[in-house]
DNA sequence: TATGAATGAGATTTCATTCAT
DNA sequence: AATGAATGAAATCTCATTCAT
């Protein structure tokens, strides 16, 4: 068996292992025996835990990226307008992560909380996204309500909002069964949407003054 | 010394291993070195790694509740208006988790992927919050736009995604210093605010139909 | 509460746990909350874990050569038969292991497993009481069938076996509930009984020649 | 060096450390040591030290019931009589012990007082060797006897005791070197041959009435 | 290319024992 | 007379990793 497809399967194994016990508490060993192969076959290939591990976060980076990209796919002619492309990224997203729980899980959960070789590597991919996201929101809201006029800043604090808002709209789909990845994906959306349409006509929120609490008649302090 | 205080003492050592280094990889070695006292006396009061864990989360856990609870407090006459609630429990979120950086890593990173006895746990009091955002959105939306005539479910779907989108913003500020908690919970409140009343006035997106691509000369494959 | 009626206490318990869960798997932690006391008050009175073992066989020793000695009892006036004093001894036996399985089990499995210094103390108790009823079957052998003639070797054999056998028969007599304490007594005491009436008369087995096997047509070999 | 080589390395270890230093006191470190590899090896093998104490009784347990079965070999022809056979049986237990005695340990000091899975295993071994032994005697009787007439309860006992008692002179013969494996099988053979005849002719015993004691003067207390 | 055999280092947990009061 | 607080040492077991073939 060639080497290209063993190697395969032993990320598949691993992506599976990692995901659903964790960096620390995947072993080697059931990584090799969930892949078919010797331990040894599996150092001889990729080296250490470490290196399988930075082996996973990169395939499931890439995965993930190029599925979110494909479906976005700037390239198009005549281009798709931006809105669409946010819509479509975010479905690829859930449908990506949903397909694929224990990579989304290697990703999310695990590379983020095993100290910095493994951080950086997300890190890296989470900033392709966000930026990406970024662009297209920054591009629908100036194509829907003209200028854009909202600073960079939040911007990027959207995008980010934005995420953490889809991860947990996937966590809540997959709970209460009668909500679709779909319909999160819409609910997202709509939400983003109409928050984004507020945002640039200026609809912000400032806070109102607390009336002052009645005088309690304290006796001191 | 007593008992009681050697307890926090050791609490306090093992939030901040476990959330430094993540459940698996925190040594009760550590824990006990940290903590200032030999491992057999963590034991005797905390019995196992698991119920040590699990003890973090739960201090933690209702540290975290407390603060935002008492920071929204409905408790007080005249009664402060839901917007502000939300406002004050959002800043409070914030502050508390840019405060103990370690406990909130313990509550989202380590907790929700360490099986089953854990993620329970932090389900719970995730649920907690969501239904007390949830009845402030509510609240504030009837009061700040007239009757609601928002569905049960949108509303209940806009407290799930605010309170992702909220966790997700924890972390960002948290790596980004410069991030200060009132300024996330403005871009959060501004953006939630600017969306429900964007929703209320029926701003939704559907979205509009992709162009047909040009037939692409496909040579083969 | 007055020292030697704590003592007791913890060496009742002390007994019960040695004997259930075996010396070294008996904790002093355990022995203690079993007695009601603190652990400290164990060490005061008893000194370490394997001076109160030491103390526990010599109590249980001491009690059990007692109740045999006591039921046998030689010194009336009167003199009860050999006989009839080796039932009354047997009997004595039995009731009182029966009664104090944890103590019986203390002084049977456990001393003797545990190397030198236990092993020891209970050689001297049982060493007596073998030597007490080797006595017995001598003089009940004398009376009974005239001169012994029964080498002093042989009958110390016999009485290594007669305890034996009496253990197993304890043992049988447990589980097969039909067969009481008594029954198993009065099976033993009948066979002693009757094996002793016939090697008193030289009813003695010997090997009687095999026959040689029968020719095998082998091809080799 | 292959596995099953190894495997009984290993067991050989054990089995000396059991039989020396009982179930608990035996550490998986001293038993890798004497077996010469380390212990991963130990427990990639065999698992647990429950599961390797196990395998200790079964190799120890079937290498028993085989010699003793092996020796009274009931397959000849023409048959060999059942007396010879039981003595046969008995020399071969006999010397099976003396030459293991820490296997004989294992089986009859440790296995026996470390809890159910353990007691189990040795006691369908005995029992085993009881029912053995309790066709041998009923055949023997007849043979020799003629007509049994002993009811199946008695034989039962009888072969009860006779097991009983081999295993109390096992320990004895171990101790005083002195006594050969013949030796003690001729004492017991000798009992048990003299006591079927004297059970065969009635001769039993029954507790004779105890003269009244005279009365004693009793001055006080 | 592939593996059976093997281990050093370190994990959690328990226990007999002592000290200060 | 009695105990709450504390620990050094050692137990069982796991794991990433390597060697010889």
């Amino acid at each position: 068996m060639p080497r290209a497809v063993r190697e395969q399967q032993m990320l598949d194994a691993a992506v599976r292992t990692f995901g659903q016990r964790g960096y620390r508490a995947a072993s080697m060993d059931e990584i090799a025996e969930l892949a078919g192969v010797s331990k040894p076959l599996v150092y001889l290939y990729l080296n250490s835990k470490e290196q399988l591990f930075s082996a996973c976060i990169r395939r499931e980076a890439a995965a993930l990226v190029a599925a979110v990209r494909g479906a976005a796919g700037g390239t198009s002619v005549p281009p798709v307008p931006a809105d669409r492309q946010l819509w479509d990224g975010l479905t690829a997203f859930f449908t990506h992560t949903a397909e694929r729980p224990d990579g989304w899980a290697v990703l999310h959960s695990q590379a983020r909380t095993q100290g910095e070789p493994f951080a950086a590597e997300v890190a890296a991919m989470r900033e392709e996204i966000v930026s990406f996201v970024t662009t297209l929101i920054a591009e629908a809201a100036r194509s829907a309500h003209g200028d854009p006029s909202l600073p960079e800043r939040e911007v990027a604090g959207l995008a980010q909002a934005l995420v953490g808002a889809a991860e947990s709209l996937a966590g809540w789909a997959n709970v209460e069964d009668s909500v679709s990845a779909k319909e999160a994906a819409a609910t997202l959306m709509n939400f983003a949407w109409a928050g984004l349409g507020g945002l640039m006509e200026g609809r912000r929120w400032v806070p109102s003054p607390v009336p002052a609490p009645l005088p309690v008649p304290s006796s001191s302090l």
